[in-house]
DNA sequence: TAGATTGTTAATCGATTAACAATC
DNA sequence: TAGATTGTTAATCGATTAACAATC
């Protein structure tokens, strides 16, 4: 019996992107950094990024830090963004838009190939330098670049529609920011993100701070 | 010593709006849902299901389920979305644009007051039929029409600066999607979304998988 | 040395899952 | 009645937190 490997957290890593800024922010300044500034950078607990750190397998120094130039790689390597990826984005309305315009996907190890969409006035044109290809072009162009990771930026009408033509083409991850949960064969990864998910968390937020306040005041 | 009001896990206000989402579509159909069928249209476990519903304290009838036209004001009570809160908009570029566009929050709840910018040209022109301020009108309008929730939707380099001006205008809750953390008083919810948590997530999980058939595959 | 921080083991906490009688 | 599902209590699992010797 081979060892298992050891997955991180969900938690664990959702942090990492966090770390990974910081670091980068001094990485101008400090040569080293410790966990406990990270940590107090992002108002969590030290023993959190301590925990986190430990999973990228690089050591530490006790009583000063780690090695920011040793850290950086770390990260990137641990989240697989150093080596960006393939991608192709659906969908070029305000959402695809505002997604090709995120501070450009570049630093997130993935690299927008070519962009697609329905409507063919939007066909041809351009959007953040990308060129808008009709959805026909969307099998041929996965399977022959072997892209692997797609964004789904579609209407939710369509969104499940694109998700099994993207999976036909071979496909291997999703991403989609459609408003519905879509469904794929279990070897075909699917990242749901779901903007009511952090109003929810908003608003659970806001009324417990408000029955706090009441409590206050009466 | 008074009754502890006991708090609803951050997992399980997560779900809600799914639950409701379907629960919605079902509507039109059904007049009874049970939490199997709920979990299925979902993918995870029933047993999950059955528990955050018994966090919105309405009963169902053992060997049936729910009674939809209860289980949705009971869902949306408990989210807070019954009464939708008024809220501003700060950035009117790709972003707040698609913001603005994703499927209108007023299923979510929130409405959309007024939307902000610094840029002079964009002041006065109309997205998606909401006129644009300038930023100078901001801390009146949100004292005077006393104004809870603000979303930013700024370029990361004015995050924080906006973040502060929305604080010393009386704001309560800040929804912010700069990718950078925000912070404020204490008393000021703020709930920082961040792209590239998911994407973090997304590549993990493709890592394990592909993992895993490398190892079919060896 | 004194102070800070690491690496690691153990304790705690809370969310998920299991089990099952009661009920439709 | 048989089958399904609820409500509830208990068991399990995993993430967070605490504690502390070792090290710079």
């Amino acid at each position: 019996m081979e060892t298992s490997v050891k997955h991180p957290s969900l938690p664990s890593v959702k942090r990492m992107p966090m770390y990974l800024r910081i670091i980068q922010n001094l990485s101008t300044t400090e040569e080293q950094v410790s966990a406990t500034q990270i940590a107090r950078e992002l108002g969590i607990e030290p023993i959190v990024t301590r925990k986190d750190l430990e999973l990228l397998g690089i050591l530490g120094k006790p009583g000063v830090g780690y090695n920011i130039k040793e850290l950086i790689p770390a990260i990137e390597n641990f989240l697989g963004w150093d080596n960006a990826s393939d991608a192709v984005l659906v969908g070029a309305g305000s959402l695809g838009t505002a997604l090709l315009g995120y501070q450009g996907f570049a630093n997130y190890g993935m690299h927008i190939t070519a962009v697609f969409d329905q409507d063919p006035k939007k066909v041809g044109r351009e959007i953040h330098k990308k060129k808008i290809f009709p959805l026909e072009k969307l099998a041929n162009l996965i399977s022959r670049m072997h892209i692997s990771i797609a964004i789904i930026a579609v209407p939710k009408e369509c969104a499940q529609e694109t998700a099994d033509k993207l999976v036909a083409a071979g496909i291997k991850a999703i991403w989609n920011f459609a408003p519905i949960k879509i469904s794929a064969p279990t070897h075909v990864i699917v990242q749901n993100e779901d903007l009511a998910e952090g109003l929810a968390v908003l608003f659970s937020k806001l009324k417990r701070e408000q029955s706090r306040s009441a409590k206050r005041a009466g």
